[in-house]
DNA sequence: TCGCGCCGTCAACTGAGATGTACAACACTA
DNA sequence: TAGTGTTGTACATCTCAGTTGACGGCGCGA
């Protein structure tokens, strides 16, 4: 199975393809597998294989290394974020979005130094805030994320 | 060569470092390799062995899959790019402390439902957080990174 | 102090990642 | 149409990413 389709957006054989679509040398073709090939030899870093290139491009084998997706995204003048998974970095990032929204100093202080406690103390804690909103007037159950 | 010097900032052996010293379990000490390991194997998702993790940290072994490099990032709660650009590994390294405390359940519960809180009861909150602490034998302030 | 279990470390092995080489298909020129 | 060069395709081969298994140190309870 060449194209994992357990990769929540486009195969990694698919942006590859995009990519030589997209960016071209000159008016006309595309770059061709020994070119880019020649390319990522001449930059002095990790070389790659003509043959290889194209093994990646037809989905034929999917998973290169660090290094050579640092060279292809070098090449192609992307981020190396370009070629993973989207849903997931968006998921991570939302989780990561979380974070910026509690601007309040005062949340950030109690979640680091609530961070370590016992899950007894947690639990009293968690319920000492639940009681504190209530007693504020606050929603009741707003489930986040 | 297992420090690969080409890589813009950190190696990868030391940003995982990082990662392991960083985001913890709950408090006591950082995530075994095994530990690590076994979680990759429950989530289905690509199995690494805790010995290629260790090499990984080391530095004995740079230049991993894409596989692995994202499941290292889905269970360090990270973008893959962490491994890559600098800059967003900076960035990131930022607000960890902040995520990995939120990725306890029961600290992210208190973090959200804590927010919008008065500023008197947040303050309040505070202080029983830090006299538990203390109860608790944790130490008193924040430690650098 | 002994024994047991856990964890980091190491070396050797396996297999998938990656390459080299050769062939087929097409384009261009004379 | 023959000849030459270029590029995609195929496959045999080799290298190294990744695993397995074992050893040694350390903490803990008996």
């Amino acid at each position: 199975m060449p194209n994992d389709s357990t990769e929540a957006g486009r195969t990694l054989a698919a942006k590859l393809d995009h990519l030589f679509h997209t960016v071209r040398p000159r008016h006309g073709g595309e770059y061709t597998h020994e070119e880019v090939a020649a390319a990522l030899r001449d930059t002095g870093g990790p070389t790659i294989s003509a043959t290889y290139v194209w093994q990646l491009r037809k989905g034929l084998r999917d998973n290169p290394t660090k290094r050579h997706l640092e060279a292809l995204a070098g090449f192609f003048g992307v981020p190396p974020a370009y070629f993973f998974d989207e849903a997931a970095a968006e998921r991570i990032d939302a989780e990561l979005k979380l974070l910026s929204a509690l601007r309040d100093a005062s949340v950030r202080q109690i979640a680091l130094r609530a961070s370590g406690l016992s899950p007894k103390s947690l639990n009293a804690i968690t319920e000492m805030v639940e009681r504190v909103r209530e007693l504020e007037g606050l929603p009741d159950a707003t489930k986040g994320a």
